[in-house]
DNA sequence: GACTCGGTTGACTGACCAGTCAGTCCATCG
DNA sequence: CGATGGACTGACTGGTCAGTCAACCGAGTC
């Protein structure tokens, strides 16, 4: 029988070494920091990282694929669902800036580290990668198929202007460049999924809402 | 007098060594590549990089705001002009892409290595990757006030989710996951400004253009 | 008590690489 | 001619850091 009487709830060392990983990768990025500084964090022995992990490399792998597999996850269960596009766009876009809200600095580190680059993680996780965005266009073309969305956009392209709308918001946070308070992240989920789906020009017969002055 | 009578066309060495780091920079990735390796490929001594640059900083520097020095023009040029906003926004997708086309390896270099490198180049080049976002934010907000665009989205965000669209274009490029075909990247020009300025939903009483089946 | 074994420690090593520097080459000038 | 100085060379150095390893610890077992 395992842990028959755990008197002490024995600390998960690996886990705070990942969770040290995601402060120390967010803080100083992947190539800038030492593997010391992550066992500082984690308030370890530096030889206790390699007895969890093979390699730097791999700690950044795996906080990745934890996390990006989660978001497949979602997008297949919302693939699966009969909710209208728009809606379905909304708790991509949802679960995304959620993820971000929840755990800015883990985000930062997949952004930054992982879906842009283009020599290192990124082409290692590539097939994850892809799979997101494949599953967006699915959800794209099928919306087209039942005359939802318009179909002279092709698929592939509008999940990735999707995604890089959405990324893009988050980039303007972790950057400072776009506003943090507390409705800021629900007006970014209406204004990506409004801006993508709706477009920014004017609806015939739509006044502008907020009209100037 | 400033070279009389040049008997050879002196080459300009400080140009193949930035010529040659945006090779080595796009193969390899900043932080993996060896100041030797730039060195190699442009074809001179060691330390000749060192006579021209005080580091290898200070080359991706210089490759950055050498190229985005230019985008910002051509967004100052964009923005004094008074065509229709679509077309506004049309000429910067244009611009980028065809940047893109012309030498890609710079371009990646310029997106993977530094627009959203949040702690490293990123951070020193904020204020001009700024300068371009507000840019096109101020080119929305001016199309906001005529009414050609709606006003209940950010211009700020709606500039974030514009370049944010082209990047992730360019993204797709470079990891291969769109195609890059003779005809495909003026398809994406005219994708992006669709989906951003109409939106990906049928406008009313328009029918899709390309009725599935 | 003695033995095992997984978790844990941190000093050490070997490779790597940015940046230095002593020196060469050559064009220009007085 | 000899002197000056900028372009250019590439061997070398000093520091850094990923990854190793021998030893330690404490709980469980016999």
């Amino acid at each position: 029988m395992a842990s028959a009487t755990p008197s002490q709830p024995p600390v998960d060392k690996r886990r705070q070494i990942l969770d040290a990983a995601v402060h120390v990768f967010a803080r100083q990025g992947f190539h800038t920091c030492r593997v010391s500084d992550i066992a500082d964090e984690a308030g370890v022995a530096y030889g206790l990282v390699y007895h969890y992990f093979d390699s730097k490399d791999e700690i950044l792998d795996t906080l990745f694929s934890e996390r990006w597999q989660v978001l497949l996850d979602v997008i297949a269960e919302i693939e699966r669902g009969d909710d209208p596009v728009r809606e379905q766009l909304r708790a991509i876009v949802s679960f995304i800036v959620d993820s971000y809200v929840h755990d800015p600095d883990l985000m930062k580190v997949i952004i930054v580290e992982v879906t842009r680059a283009a020599n290192t993680f990124g082409r290692t996780h590539l097939n994850e990668i892809r799979e997101a965005y494949e599953g967006i266009a699915r959800i794209v073309e099928r919306a087209q198929r039942r005359g939802a969305l318009r179909s002279d956009i092709s698929p592939q392209f509008a999940a990735m202007a999707f995604y890089g709308a959405i990324e893009q918001a988050l980039t303007g946070w972790i950057f400072d460049l776009l506003p943090t308070g507390a409705g800021d992240h629900d007006d970014v989920k209406r204004y990506i999924v409004e801006a993508i789906c709706g477009g920014l020009e004017l609806r015939a017969g739509e006044a502008s809402s907020a009209p100037a002055l």
